[in-house]
DNA sequence: CTATATCTTGAATAAACATTCAAAATATAC
DNA sequence: GTATATTTTGAATGTTTATTCAAGATATAG
C-alpha cells in the first residue's frame, strides 16, 4: 500500500497561489492539475474534490501565515518595532507581487462568502484567529510593562486588522510601492497614538 | 423602429445586485436573464455579451455613486461633518445589507482584475476618480480657509480610500454594527487629526 | 516473491454554461 | 395602412466544466 507519492504542502501551495491569483470560481480542474503536476483522479482521490482542496488549501495557508507571524513578533523586540516590520513586510508583498495582491484569505470569502456557509465560518474563524494574534502580542506588552493597561487592545487589534485589509485593497489599484509605505507608515502612527493615549 | 422596451437603468441595477451578490463568474447568464426580465437574446442585443453587461452596470454604478457622494457633501456644510455622515452611511449600508458587503468596483476589481485588462482600468480609474472627489472637497475646504492650506490632501484622501476598502473588507467577517461604528469612527479622527496637525 | 491494499492515470460522462439565430412581434415613418 | 427597421423570443448549439471510473502501477507486508 504505497502512500501519497506527492508532497502535500508543495501541492497545497501551488494549489494556494492559482486560487489566489484566479479566484475560486475562475480556476478549473484543468489549472489545478496543470499547476499542482497531480492528475484529476489523484485530487478527487486526496481532497475529494475541488471545494475539498480549497479548505486544504485554506488551512496550509493559516499553518503558513501562522509562522510568518511569529517569525516576525518575538519576545525579545518591542510590539512596536515588530509590527512596523510586519507592515513593511506587506508593502513589499504587494510592490513585489505581480499578480493579485490580496490574501487568499479575504478573496476566498468575499468570493464564496453567501454561498457556502461552512467555507465562510472557516475563513471567518481564520481572520478572527489573526486578529486575536495582534491582540495577544498587546497583551504581552500590556504585561511586560511595555504598553499602559489602558490599552483598549481589541479596539486596536480591529483597527490594525482593518488597516490592512484597506492596504491589500488599495494595492490591487496600480500604485507605487511609495504611496504603499505612506499609508502603512500613517496606519502604524495611528495604532501607535493608541497605544499613547493614556 | 422600435426603442428599446426595457428601463435600461433599472435593468443595470437588477445587474449590479446580481453580479455583487454572486460575483461576476459565478453570475450565470441564467441568473441575469432571471434578475432583469430579459431573455438572453436582448441581452446579446443590447450589450453585446456578458461582459458587456458588467461594463455597463460598472458604469450606472459609478453614476449613482456620484450622485449619492454630492447628496453628502453640499458646500454649505464643514467638510468635516460632511465626511462623517458619509461615513455613518457606509457603515449603515454595511449592517442592513444581508449578503455581500463589497462594493461592486472592488469586487470586480479584485476577481477580475488579472484576467482582463480593460475591465481592470476601468475600474481603477473609477476609484481614482473616487478618491479624487474626496480630495477635491477638502481642496475646497482649504479654499474656505476651513482647513489648513498646509494638509496633505492627496495622502488624506489616499487614507481615506484605504480606510473605507477596509471597513467593507472588515464587515464581511459578521460582526456588529457597533464595532463598525467605533472603527469608522476611528478612522473619522485619524483623518481630523491630519487636518489639525498644522 | 507473491499478495494486497492503495494510489495513479486519463479518457469518458453528464451537467452547466455563454452564445447564436431565425422567426415573431412591434413601434415608428411615410 | 403599409413598409421598415429594430427588438423580442426561447429553443438550439457547441464549448467548458467538475467529476467519475475502471484499468494499470506501485510500494509495503508476510
Amino acid at each position: 500500500m504505497p502512500p501519497a507519492k506527492f508532497d502535500r504542502e508543495q501541492v497545497l501551495r501551488s494549489a494556494m497561489n492559482t486560487f489566489v491569483q484566479k479566484g475560486y470560481s475562475k480556476t478549473s480542474m484543468q489549472d489545478l492539475t496543470k499547476s499542482t503536476g497531480l492528475h484529476p483522479g489523484s485530487i478527487y482521490c486526496a481532497f475529494e474534490n475541488k471545494r475539498g482542496l480549497l479548505l486544504a488549501a485554506l488551512a496550509q495557508y493559516k499553518q503558513d501565515s501562522e509562522l510568518k507571524f511569529e517569525g516576525h513578533f518575538s519576545q525579545e523586540v518591542a510590539v512596536l518595532d515588530s509590527l512596523k516590520q510586519y507592515l513593511d513586510a506587506i508593502v513589499l508583498d504587494c510592490a513585489d507581487k505581480e499578480g493579485n495582491k490580496a490574501c487568499l484569505l479575504t478573496r476566498a470569502l468575499t468570493e464564496i462568502a453567501d454561498q457556502d456557509v461552512e467555507i465562510k465560518s472557516v475563513i471567518s474563524d481564520s481572520l478572527y484567529d489573526w486578529q486575536k494574534a495582534f491582540q495577544n502580542q498587546f497583551e504581552m506588552a500590556i504585561e511586560a510593562k511595555e504598553l499602559s493597561s489602558e490599552c483598549d487592545i481589541s479596539h486596536m487589534s480591529r483597527y490594525l486588522s482593518m488597516g490592512i485589509y484597506g492596504l491589500r485593497t488599495f494595492a490591487q489599484t496600480n500604485t507605487t510601492q511609495a504611496v504603499l509605505q505612506e499609508l502603512a507608515d500613517q496606519l502604524f502612527n495611528d495604532i501607535k497614538r493608541l497605544t499613547l493615549s493614556h
